[in-house]
RNA sequence: GUGAGCGUAGCUCAGCUUGGUAGAGCGCCAGACUGUGGAUCUGGACGUCGGGGGUUCGAAUCCCCUCGCUCACCCCA
């Protein structure tokens, strides 16, 4: 009976983002664009598309990204391809394959795009989501780090934000961090039996996770491990006192917090996250840290690196919880909508809309014939400023009327005159 | 991968407990108002009640299965 076929849906975790969310979108990114410019960062676009190796070697051959969430499949040639899941190391690769290393000189670079992890959906979190990230490739001086947040934190303020935390750690090295996990491990032997289910399991496969749980009852337990920070060496310690020291000059508020521990392989030394309250249990806003052995990780020069990931689609979340309170109305999204009765008057109103474009107007002309009122009130609708009205009589005068759509007055101009006077009304 | 909640008009939702074959608000269309929108009034269109099966004389309502969405765990941005 019913030959109805069912319609075909966006994929479970990807979403259609639509006018006028859009709209937030893009505030997003041109401030993004403009705070990292100011600070001398410049785009870096590189493909979705990666060999698979990228992503095992740099992001961890055991880490929850490689094992489970990647979309990895083979080609028809049988290379393994993955859809990234992270672009640091997509722009690490390219610096290295560009060589850009020979420059003498370091690279503030940043990055805009999507990025896909299988994992199930929820609030902040999404297969196909958004990451606005930067890096400083060629240098692993503390300043880069401090500096890098201060911008971020100058980045949340453009955009309104004000609940947010810095939360700051170190992870040390490649030589202080598995003396530091040894530590630990031994630790967690004589508490883990209190601990929650959990927290047993990890103590042995990850115990750096520990520090990381969330249940109550762990809390004064956890509060009592070994931090990292008093088991760095002697580099690693050095580097950290001069990276808060720095923010402490310049002014950047943060948490030191030990328990702060990143989810991939390649992160050294300084690690940090911003979290913000509005955003639900994925409540991390960004985060990123220092990657000095990344480089080498995928075949590269030894090369430090310092770099950031932005959740852009929890940011736009934020900023809209943040824009919530104001009263403010969404500004027009057009300025005239030109309203034409009668066969002979469609060709002088394209002739108009199309003057009136050129000149840098936002500009809507009906398409069928209609009657004045119901042209008018399409015009209300999408929120002209202003309507210009063409019908038998303006024909035949040679003056149109100009409606001013939120005063309701109007005045008659010449076709001429009407681009100069739309933008002095306009301006105001 | 696991758990919970929810799927009824374009949107937000009521109705379900105590089965009797579908409602509100908003939006949309038209008219009152023959070339002047936003207000008001009047009228109108729009539903496989997510899908399938079962119980029943009768199912949006009860039962089973299934799909989807959401939130949470996990992990991260």
């Amino acid at each position: 009976m019913s030959n109805k076929i069912a319609p075909i849906r966006s994929v479970k975790g990807t979403r259609d983002l639509l006018p006028p969310e859009t709209g937030l979108w893009q505030r997003v990114e041109d401030e993004s664009r403009r705070t990292f410019a100011a600070y001398n960062f410049q785009e870096i676009r590189t493909p979705i598309l990666e060999a698979t190796a990228l992503f095992s070697r740099s992001v961890g051959e055991d880490t929850d990204i490689v094992m489970k969430e990647m979309y990895t499949f083979d080609d028809r040639d049988r290379e393994s391809l993955t859809l990234r899941p992270e672009a640091t190391a997509s722009v690490v690769r390219a610096y290295i394959e560009h060589s850009l290393f020979n420059e003498g000189r370091l690279h503030k670079l940043y990055y805009i795009g999507p990025m896909f992890r299988r994992e199930r959906p929820q609030k902040g979190r999404y297969r196909q989501f958004y990451q606005i990230g930067a890096e400083v490739l060629g240098s692993d001086h503390p300043s880069i780090d401090a500096e890098m947040l201060e911008m971020l934190v100058l980045l949340l303020e453009r955009l309104g934000l004000s609940g947010f935390s810095l939360l700051l750690n170190s992870v040390g090295c490649s030589k202080c961090r598995p003396q530091y996990v040894k530590t630990l491990r031994q630790a967690l032997q004589s508490v883990k039996a209190n601990m929650c289910a959990d927290c047993q399991r990890r103590a042995d496969t990850n115990p750096l996770r520990v520090l990381d749980c969330k249940v109550e009852a762990d809390q004064p337990i956890i509060e009592r491990l070994p931090h990292i920070v008093e088991h760095l060496d002697p580099e690693c310690r050095q580097h950290f006192d001069a990276v808060t020291a720095d923010l402490d000059e310049r002014g950047v508020a943060y948490t030191l917090s030990p328990r702060l521990v990143r989810g991939l392989d390649y992160y050294t030394r300084t690690t940090f996250e911003i979290t913000s309250s509005v955003l639900g249990a994925q409540n991390a806003l960004l985060g990123g840290g220092r990657y000095d052995g990344l480089s080498e990780m995928i075949g590269g020069p030894p090369t430090p690196g310092f770099g950031v990931a932005i959740g852009e689609d929890r940011l736009v979340l934020a900023v809209a919880e943040a824009a919530k309170d104001k009263t403010g109305p969404a500004a027009s999204q057009l300025d005239v909508y030109i309203a034409w009765m009668g066969d002979a008057a469609l060709a002088p109103a394209t002739v108009l809309a199309r003057q009136l474009r050129r000149d840098g107007l936002r500009v809507e002309i009906g398409y069928e014939p209609a009657k004045l009122k119901k042209s008018l009130g399409l015009a209300s609708k999408l929120g002209a400023r202003f309507a210009v009205i063409i019908g038998e009589g303006e024909l035949s005068t040679g003056r149109y009327q100009v409606k001013d759509m939120s005063a309701g007055a109007q005045k008659e101009l010449e076709p001429a005159q009407i681009a100069e006077y739309l933008k002095a009304a306009l301006a105001k």
